[in-house]
DNA sequence: GTTGTGACATCGC
DNA sequence: CGCGATGCCACAA
């Protein structure tokens, strides 16, 4: 059936915003995460996906439709990427009960290890 | 067909 | 530890 990807971009997009639903309330993802995460497109070179995997992540999320949680999804930094709406992805994240520390999000408490977390435990940290 | 840029990642200072 | 600069592929104009 659909043999590549990147001929059609738009599989890989659905895989990314599909992985991106997956993401629980209260935690974060990386680019580089979600683009490990997904198969090696066919007609793609694992070097190649590794290189710009994560940008096409991005990019994927560029136009992600309005279901996707595009803003539980950061850089490898634990910072939001500069964009028009940067401050207004904050302000979700926060609203889900992650802290920011100095515009950053601590990885190792947030960071989603994966599809197949239930759900997050740190849920008792409201306060 | 060519040029420019990207919702990133990694290395260096 | 933080910030700056570079590299890479593919896609858009």
């Amino acid at each position: 059936m659909n043999q590549p990807t990147l001929t059609n971009p738009d599989a890989f997009y659905e895989q990314v915003w599909q992985l991106a639903r997956q993401i629980p309330r209260g935690r974060v993802a990386t680019y580089g995460q979600l683009a490990q995460l997904i198969a090696c497109p066919t007609g793609v070179t694992p070097d190649e996906y590794h290189a710009f995997g994560a940008r096409w992540v991005g990019s994927a999320m560029a136009a992600c439709p309005a279901d996707v949680p595009w803003q539980r999804v950061i850089n490898s930094q634990g910072k939001i990427s500069q964009r028009p709406g940067a401050e207004r992805q904050r302000q979700l994240l926060e609203h889900e009960g992650i802290v920011f520390a100095r515009e950053r999000i601590d990885l190792k408490a947030y960071h989603w290890r994966g599809p197949g977390e239930p759900e997050p435990p740190q849920q008792a940290r409201l306060f």
